[in-house]
DNA sequence: GGCAGGATAGAGAGCGCTCTCCAGTGTCGG
DNA sequence: CCGACACTGGAGAGCGCTCTCTATCCTGCC
């Protein structure tokens, strides 16, 4: 058999984008041994292999997905929801401020960063009504993306049912409220606020409070729950505590609260780092120090943990390696649908600067 | 003719997802009619419209995008790129950093709002050294998306000229450093910088500073050189200044070294928001109010300027109708790719609150 | 030396859709 | 009453790729 040069038969028919028949003539092979080549299959010999590929570049070919993705069935894309509830909560985040929050970001970072090696790409969703959740249903089954990692904003977010009901491959970042069959990573919240709380009683804190989350979400409710509880055993069965919303000014606002309450209070565990941030601030306008007078430990370890001044002693929740497993579990779940729903729960740590 | 009823013979063969020809099948009509009415098109009875109608209903029929692509070569996907430089300087913020900044946040909103009603979706692309931005280039090219809207972080980023010598349908956000063939849409910085100067001088302000962005790009160079320019006007030809990098901790620093120099400024201008909220933050740890004694004035209008305390004086940095315009520019330029490259120059505007 | 069997390459059938022809139908003017 | 013409709907050719099936070649073994 005769190969022809690759470079001078080169060039495609017209000045259009090359195929893989283009390839295949410029390689003087067919287009099956082409595609093999490209897809790095056995059975090719090596010197094939290595006329086809400088065929490949010759010609500047570059595999068309929409082709490839009719026949394999694959998108190579997956869809990143951000999930409210129905949107008629006043004060609810639009669409937009969902980005402000730190914690979004590092959602973003770990699933990009698993994801990015292998060539995949999350495409980017708001759903926070009926409407726009159709629009995830029905972006997902025409099979423009493989499956959604979703991340809800609130704990009544319909979409994890309907997606379950539609077996659409699917991984929320947090537990749903009610149990549903569906794939999550969590983070041990009870545990988290335990080291919190030892923590606190360690340094000799005797009258502590908490700024929780909202109260409908899970993870607000074991975080509180899991403070009072690490908090009654070390004999302090009563805490006070006032809720806020996870944003700064809900924060500020409960720290108010709680020390119009109990302005001799020693000790702070808020929900969230945001709300830490925002209690230190009551608090230094209140000429209290920080931590001589008042300790206070913030959840989440995010950025503007070690930003704030004092820098916050915080419990660590892994985010970017919880979302990099969510992306994890999809792949693996679109790639064998029959796959159980699973669920990951990571543990948390203390993580000790100088604010408690 | 007879239409057969379409709920009766709905059923496709197997299991699987229902076609075109299932779906014409079931209305008995061709598979180009039925594709005639979903895709909304001329010279189709309505009589027959209906029956195709409900013949989509009862086989629950959804396109299937990668055929559809496959043919009308459009993707329906455009890429937000976060563009960073070669990725070599130290402090350079990483991908998921990126996120963190509310900048890009509104950046984001305002690309969603704008393509979510037209059902494209953009995906997220990080590009921070040569591997991703050929990633980037490879992934437009194979037709995944149909154009690129790019934010970069950088002045040096090459990308944008990357993507205009492909031919690749792009808008960038911000003008780039050295002319390039690429529509772009940005704000009229100077005239920010001015509104910024003329406000703190019609308030009596005398020692007035400028904390500026990095150096290298035009954008902070822009609003430099226009509030230097205004201040010279009123008569003010010298104006100290200190670098900053747009993130907090640059703001404080820079804070922090223009009132070791001049203790006794009764003003100052923040090429950003947040670094005007770590100016606050500076000058309230040093004992002096704001604006009573320093009146400070941010850039953007970012989330964080009505939440600081006091709240942020600041320019108004119209992004979310910028990334509209982003979007709007970028489908244009798909739809008819010979358009020569636009740029968009958006008038900022003054925000006064309290802190000056 | 002939033949089984593994390795390799090609042929060709789709994947599901759009869109360009064409054929058929009905309408109107001459 | 007939031909011209707008209007509808169908047939069918791909879009570029993957993958199964089959043909060919080569190796080794009896």
């Amino acid at each position: 058999m005769c190969y022809k040069d690759p470079v001078n038969v080169a060039t495609p028919p017209s000045g259009s984008t090359p195929t893989l028949e283009d390839v295949a003539r410029a390689a003087g092979v067919s287009r099956a041994t082409v595609s093999r080549v490209i897809n790095g299959i056995r059975n090719v010999d090596p010197a094939i292999q290595e006329v086809v590929r400088q065929a490949v570049a010759a010609t500047g070919y570059v595999p068309n997905q929409a082709a490839r993705s009719l026949v394999t069935r694959r998108a190579g894309v997956v869809a990143l929801v951000v999930s409210g509830a129905s949107g008629e909560e006043p004060g609810e985040p639009s669409p937009g401020q969902v980005f402000t929050d730190p914690f979004f970001g590092r959602v973003a970072a770990g699933i990009i960063g698993f994801l990015r090696p292998q060539g995949i790409h999350p495409i980017l969703m708001f759903a926070d009504d009926a409407e726009t959740r159709t629009q995830v249903l029905t972006y997902l089954r025409q099979g423009n993306a493989d499956g959604a990692l979703l991340v809800s904003t609130h704990a009544e977010d319909p979409l994890p049912r309907l997606l379950a009901d539609a077996g659409l491959p699917a991984v929320l970042f947090a537990r749903p409220a009610e149990p549903i069959p569906i794939s999550y990573v969590d983070v041990e919240h009870r545990a988290g606020a335990r080291l919190a709380a030892d923590h606190l009683v360690s340094r000799g804190c005797r009258r502590v409070a908490t700024i929780t989350g909202p109260p409908s979400l899970p993870a607000a409710q074991a975080r509180l729950a899991g403070f009072r509880d690490a908090m009654a055993v070390h004999g302090h069965p009563y805490i006070p505590c006032a809720e806020g919303n996870f944003t700064y000014h809900s924060g500020e606002a409960a720290m108010e609260r709680l020390l119009a309450g109990h302005p001799d209070l020693d000790g702070v565990f808020a929900a969230n780092d945001v709300m830490a941030q925002a209690a230190l601030f009551v608090l230094r306008h209140r000429g209290l120090r920080v931590p001589e007078d008042v300790a206070v430990i913030g959840f989440d370890d995010s950025s503007v943990a070690a930003a704030s001044r004092p820098a916050l002693t915080t419990v660590r929740h892994p985010v970017e390696d919880m979302a990099a497993e969510m992306a994890r579990l999809l792949l693996a779940q679109v790639d064998r649908p029959e796959l159980p729903a699973t669920s990951i729960i990571f543990d948390p740590a203390l993580v000790v600067r100088e604010s408690a």
